[in-house]
RNA sequence: GGAGAGUUGGCAGAGCGGUCGAAUGCGGCGGUCUUGAAAACCGUUGUCUGUAACAGGACCGGGGGUUCGAAUCCCUCACUCUCCGCCA
């Protein structure tokens, strides 16, 4: 959520930023601006009239302790108009409060200098491509006849259990799941951030603190008899541990780190794009956050960038970073670095990672802050990026990987799977 | 699922309807003392809003009510804890 006060200060500046995500609702940055106007108005009336009977209340207290109960008597008569007032004005100004919030949780965060203009995934930025695209024997296949080929991976018998994008993965295919997940977590660690294991379910103010509320309610699956959303990653969970905290500055940076599976519902999602691995409802992934000061936030965006693309590197996969235009970039964030990595035997780039900074725009719906040195309290910036995903991860492995002989496990997993082929 | 207790500042824990944003202890910060540290002593220490700065206003789980006045009384919701039952 962006905050009112730079909105109030910096209307022309909000509308600009704001028209290079194609957000074009200008009256609605007006109307936030002129609802922040009514409020405040209602407010320093309604203080006043509060600051009035909050005297007359103390002088009433006064007098009855001093026995001079009719001199009371004659204020209380005059008090009683108070109530009824402030009681008109504080109710015009939780309207006029709960219409700005409406109002407020509809302004997508303000895109970074940096992000090129555009309306879609052809707009964006390649920032750089790293490796070499293997070329694939003639009879390469994609990976969802792989992993029938190899016995790893029963698409058919997760829809019978749950259904579509439900995949069941065996023997081989369950281990390097397992495995894939024990590396992440450890170079995770290596790298400094704190594991932790959150719940998989989260109510309501949690689903709004990271933006899927109210924005995107139907991508969550809702867990109606106890008000819980599955979380669609571990970003939710995560972050907010720390809302309503506010941290102390040595502790910066907060850096964490979480493997969870992921639950997403894809509503309307169908076709050959979305086959096999391509995408799920419920998938693993090794999620990375940093709560940082803002100042450094773009800075640890870089390194978040580099981290994650040093994974890619260690597992030997073709790779490219996005810079994501205005058009494409997710609701809440100021600047995203999407990774893709090359699949072989479908000729296409699949997204394994989504880097971030949503500068303010998470902290002050969390309210997460920190104490500067000037003594007041800041909102912090928020980070996080896929370390990795791994359906598209293992997608990529297979089909780049394929051979006459089988399946080649990349190098340093094989310390985790403890076999180098799937064969 | 059944029964009971509770929800107050970073934590612990007081709080007769008025002088309570809230005692006290711990912790934190600053200082005195010390070669340094510890101890002791002194001071300080919530958040939001608002102002150029003061002032002012709001917050004692959420919401509503009674009252001139509510942390304190009433209603309601949520959550937490304890015991029993069930259970990985």
């Amino acid at each position: 959520m962006l905050q009112v006060n730079y909105i109030r200060e910096n209307r022309d500046h909000v509308i600009e930023r704001l028209a290079l995500r194609n957000f074009k609702q200008t009256t609605l940055v007006d109307e936030v601006v002129a609802l922040d106007e009514q409020r405040r108005q209602i407010q320093t009336e309604s203080d006043a009239l509060a600051a009035s009977a909050n005297t007359s209340a103390r002088q009433i207290g006064e007098l009855m302790r001093q026995g001079k109960r009719d001199e009371a008597e004659a204020i209380k008569a005059a008090s009683g108009g108070y109530k009824e007032q402030i009681k008109q004005l504080t109710d015009r100004l939780g309207e006029l409060e709960q219409q700005l919030h409406e109002k407020l949780v509809l302004l997508p965060n303000l895109p970074h200098t940096s992000v090129p203009a555009g309306v879609g995934a052809e707009d964006n930025e390649v920032v750089l491509e790293h490796g070499n695209k293997p070329s694939l024997a003639e009879d390469a296949v994609p990976h969802w006849e792989l992993t029938s080929k190899y016995g790893i991976i029963d698409f058919e018998l997760g829809t019978k259990i749950t259904g579509a994008g439900f995949p069941v993965y065996k023997g081989k295919g369950a281990r390097l799941q397992r495995a894939m997940i024990n590396f992440f977590l450890d170079r995770a660690q290596q790298a400094g951030y704190l594991e932790v294991q959150p719940p998989l379910l989260v109510n309501e103010a949690s689903g709004f603190g990271t933006g899927q509320l109210p924005d995107k309610e139907g991508q969550m699956y809702h867990v109606g008899v106890d008000d819980l959303y599955l979380i669609p990653t571990a970003e939710v969970p995560v972050t907010n541990l720390y809302r309503d905290v506010i941290v102390k500055e040595a502790d910066f940076p907060v850096k964490l780190t979480a493997y969870t599976p992921c639950f997403r519902r894809e509503a309307g999602s169908y076709g050959a794009h979305v086959r096999g691995l391509n995408r799920l409802h419920q998938f693993d992934k090794v999620e990375v956050v940093q709560l940082v000061h803002p100042e450094r936030s773009y800075e640890v965006l870089e390194e978040m960038s580099s981290y994650v693309q040093s994974l890619l590197q260690a597992l030997d996969l073709p790779y490219r970073v996005l810079r994501l235009c205005g058009g494409d970039m997710g609701f809440t964030s100021a600047l995203t670095y999407d990774m893709e990595v090359w699949s072989a035997a479908q000729q296409r780039w699949l997204e394994v990672s989504s880097v971030s900074n949503f500068e303010s725009y998470q902290s002050n719906r969390l309210k997460v802050r920190f104490k500067g040195e000037s003594g007041k309290t800041q909102l912090v910036h928020t980070l996080n990026g896929s370390a990795l995903a791994l359906p598209r991860i293992l997608a990529s492995i297979l089909e780049n990987n394929q051979t006459d002989r089988g399946i080649r496990i990349p190098d340093v997993l094989v310390p985790y799977t403890g076999f180098e082929w799937i064969d």
